[in-house]
DNA sequence: AATTAATCGAGACGGTACGTCGGGTCTTTAC
DNA sequence: GTAAAGACCCGACGTACCGTCTCGATTAATT
């Protein structure tokens, strides 16, 4: 059997991708992210901060919104990650709370609305982003779930995931004060109650 | 009597501002931003479009984002203005239909996105239509007509408002497809559903 | 006969020049050159140090230049004007003595080689101050004086002014120190060896 | 024997600089100097027409006189150079020749010219010129030199510095007529008397 | 061990927009 | 018709970042 090559990528000539520079720029992009802002933020910037030649960020980074997304991508699938194990009710009431916090507090959220908003100025980010929406794809694995309970009466998937996540995301994105619990907490109960499911018992309310 | 001088801003001296230059500044500022995208506007671009000093660019307006807001924020307010004489149904349908023209086919509505993405990237922008943003305020003149009509259960306004506008705006924002005819029906008929508005009768359906 | 219109400046029609405004600029140019300098010396800071419309400016003076020339030609032609009812030896060395301080301390002289020096970099400030040059007048007069004297051998006029204000003027211009008194006085005693006047009796030495 | 690293300055890090870039800025602000005269010469001209970017520019030379005078230092000192195995007067004669053909013909003497311009106008080309003037070193070498023959009567350095050249250029600077041969023939023997250099037997007069 | 090849840091390169400043002109009202 | 005021168009200023391109120096895997 022939053994030879049988991963590209396991042999490659050369020195080796250098770990300890591709995290300090992934670092160095979150820090002056919240330090700077998105506009101010610059490769430049990135590589100084981040103690690292430029060509070694273009070699692997095509704009600032790339690192940002590598950088944003995980944390926002894990805080919005589907909780296993919950009724519907419940389900829907962890993911809208989750949301929220996202939104308000997270550093993954802040960055996710940075790189939405570059996304509406620069075709490049928005490309990327609509192939691999993390927020997107959240909510539509919760409605999936949901969706599979008796009785709910879920609109078709796109409708479903903008009524989810659109309200709290608009506020967040465009209201003079910042996402209130209260807001929350009425937004889960109109999407219930247009959803057919049941929040009953559930503490948080 | 002796009225003169009455009032005394009136005689402004030195040389006017030139209206045709202001607005050969809005007009190319609109017509630069749909051939080239709010990242490649620049004020000097603007300038040499328009056939104007850059200095009286920056003598009237602070920053691209200022032009544009002054270019869209009239045409907004007309597009999405509240309409008399409507029943309770009639007006919302006929909001969320304009709605759904405005964010995919006006120029307004891109240029008004361009903005509120740029909000998210640059501060100076997001205190901008923090302050005076048009949708909003559309979408808020609606929402209290509506209000002083018998039986509807409307939510607090923040969040009416941000039921009403944000799944469209969300879905116009970061969705891979564009927003579909379909999409406008059906968020018509959850909203009225949850605010107990009747929309028997309405032809657009 | 028809004495009306005599004079053909005297009855201007229209809002007669201001002199107030005339002498407010020349003092604004004089002061500023001082503080600033030549370079940094501006039509635009002078119309506002002098309290004047920018168009008042233009209207009588094309140039910053032209000014400068007529603020400081007076004083030029004043301070080193001929002084009667001297020996040729006595005219000279006060001459000189005289030039030494015109160049060093008086700020006449710093305009002048101000003017000087621009003439070098501007075609039009060269043409003016060749067209009427008061360095080269005062000393054109001198050496015609002298030139009356018995006994004297004055060279031809152009190098004779050039000798005789070439020296302290180059030192002026390009020396890493100051002109000195010493050089003055050394200065005096070449020329008047060189053209064959007598220096004798004469107190500074 | 172990000499490595002798020089631990060698081994500069990063792209070392541009040797065609630097001349092309070095031509191209010569060329226009000629083409445009000293004050219609800009930075921004000469990175153009340099094919350079303009920060290349600014990161090797603070203003345009620094570009001239590195552009004409070398051609100055070999314009007038001491030229060895001559007479005291023949050296003198032929300075005075090579001065005169300096200034009314060389590139290199009208460059220098708008320099000597451009310091009585600009603090930083005049700091620059006092801390370098090639005409002054050139005239300070060969008076040194003339000073050695016997017999020769020449005064203390800054003055002879400024007899020698100081008439002609200031002919150069501010006279209406330009520098006639005639001139600089009288100039010479009026020097050479005055130090008491023969010019016995010199064929150029 | 020597060679090869892709990485690393650094920093200069040609470009272009930035926001400001002065140039010289034009258009107001006031005198 | 001049004066003050100030907006007009123009273009150079010096700076910042863009993305690319050398450099010398590392750091493996392959000879």
């Amino acid at each position: 059997m022939d053994r030879a090559r049988v991963d590209p990528l396991a042999s490659a000539r050369g020195r080796p991708r250098s770990e300890p520079a591709r995290e300090a720029v992934l670092h160095a992009a979150d820090d002056l992210l919240v330090e700077l802002g998105y506009e101010a933020l610059t490769m430049k910037g990135i590589a100084e901060r981040a103690g690292v030649g430029r060509q070694t960020v273009y070699r692997w980074w095509a704009s600032k919104a790339e690192i940002l997304f590598e950088a944003c991508a995980l944390d926002v699938a894990r805080e919005l990650a589907l909780e296993p194990d919950k009724t519907a009710g419940a389900a829907l009431a962890s993911y809208i709370e989750r949301l929220h916090v996202f939104l308000t507090d997270s550093d993954a959220g802040a960055t996710y609305l940075a790189l939405l908003g570059a996304s509406q100025v620069d075709r490049a980010v928005a490309d990327q982003l609509r192939s691999a929406d993390p927020l997107r794809a959240s909510a539509h694995t919760l409605v999936d779930a949901l969706r599979s309970e008796a009785r709910s009466t879920i609109p078709a998937d796109g409708l479903a995931v903008a009524e989810l996540v659109g309200a709290p995301v608009f506020q967040a994105l465009s209201a003079s004060d910042p996402l209130s619990r209260r807001f929350a907490n009425e937004h889960l109960l109109a999407v219930a109650a247009s959803w057919g499911i049941s929040t009953n018992g559930l503490d948080w309310l």
